[in-house]
DNA sequence: CGAGCCGTTGACGCGTATCAAGGAATGTGG
DNA sequence: CCACATTCCTTGATACGCGTCAACGGCTCG
């Protein structure tokens, strides 16, 4: 289930890196020859099914990821035991941030749908950014856009009325999206990212279906009517 | 109104700066004597009142901020025109991260009280960082705390009855406190950390008053009753 | 003293939670 | 291959919390 593959490998886009973050972000851009044969810690790829914990909060990790596709959510709990979806991972987002400070992982981490996982240790990445300050620069932008993704939650997904929230959540699925055709999500796990229960997502999708809103193309796989839904999303 | 000092001067705790984050942060540890004097740009001290802005969202600046007493609430708006605040700085705390990166401010910055703030341009500590690591770390350190932050804003200050969400709200404000007394916001405000509506908070508190959970000291600053309010949070 | 702001309280209606049940889809064991 | 269990989505009935609209009193400030 687990491969295995060296550095060198990776940057030679052996191991299907070439559209892979760490090479968008540059991180290997800087390194000379010499360097890769320095670093033998392995790069791990491994697939998760849906419902499969990538960690858990509480964790010490020293282990970083990025996905290479599929979804995750970053789920906290409450003392009561109910759970609230904080963030959600998509191909190019890297994840474990914390662990490179040293930090216990801040969330569950747990695969949505079927995806696939890059691992590699905290100390290539401690390694390589102290020289490469490109990679550097990278981190930091993770960094903030991660608080950025936090804060947008908070203002779009957890503010005004269920119709509204869960009209932007579908809009925000398809951003930055060539199609409007989007995956969704079980309705318990919409209700936890908007704040809503399950009854109430599962009432206000059906709602938007019977409005020719959202057209459902395959099975859980929906077309969106994006003017209208930024109208309700908007009002 | 403003005050500049010299980094040397804020090294040598001239300016008020021996409590201050940057020293606690080891921001000067590591530099030598011969540092300082190339570093000309003045640290800027001054007040702003309540309901001054500090900076607004979409300003490109290349100042960041300490918070020296005082607090401020970092406010998003909606397209609607309503807002939302999505968290608060307060004594020790770092704003304007961001700058860092050459990226604009993500919210308006507003005082809530009286508030002491020391503002440096963004080249100190991008100069300062490079050489010295400790800085660095601290640095990355501040994000993941913002980060948290905003990610417990979500989860305790967003879910559930707004009883449960004015008791947390409370309690928070009392963390890591020596005190159980504490400064109260206007309750518009309290409705725009917690997603309700003026109305509601006023209530809320309103009974807690009544129920005795809370009992004011001076005008607008209450004693908490720390246990009680504990069990209606986690309800 | 009057104007304005803010906190409080009341009445009412709507939106969502809650409890409950039925149906579709998927997987399991005989 | 077909009962059966399980899970998830959907829908209904009801209750309640909160938003909304409105009014009033205390406070500060010009």
């Amino acid at each position: 289930m687990v491969k295995s593959v060296t550095l060198r490998e990776a940057w030679a886009g052996e191991a299907d890196c070439r559209r892979c973050t760490l090479r968008e972000s540059v991180l290997f851009a800087g390194l000379g020859e010499q360097d890769f044969d320095r670093i033998h810690d392995p790069i791990d790829q491994f697939n998760l099914k849906p419902g499969t914990p990538l960690y858990q909060a509480g964790e010490v990790g020293d282990h970083m990821f990025t996905v290479r596709s599929g979804s995750l959510k970053l789920v906290q709990y409450l003392p009561d035991g109910s759970q609230r979806i904080v963030r959600i991972a998509r191909g190019t987002d890297v994840l474990g941030l914390e662990a490179l400070l040293g930090n216990a992982y801040q969330h569950d981490a747990v695969a949505l749908a079927p995806t696939e996982i890059c691992r590699f240790p905290t100390r290539v990445v401690k390694m390589l950014s102290k020289e490469n300050p490109s990679l550097h620069d990278e981190l930091l932008q993770r960094w903030q856009r991660a608080l950025n993704e936090a804060d947008a939650w908070l203002t779009e997904l957890s503010t005004g009325s269920a119709r509204q929230r869960v009209a932007r959540l579908l809009l925000r699925l398809v951003r930055d999206r060539e199609s409007s055709e989007c995956q969704l999500f079980g309705r318990e796990d919409m209700g936890a990212m908007l704040g809503i229960t399950t009854e109430t997502a599962s009432r206000t999708i059906a709602g938007f279906k019977r409005e020719s809103l959202i057209v459902e193309s395959r099975p859980n796989r929906f077309l969106l009517d994006i003017p209208n839904l930024r109208r309700i999303a908007e009002d």
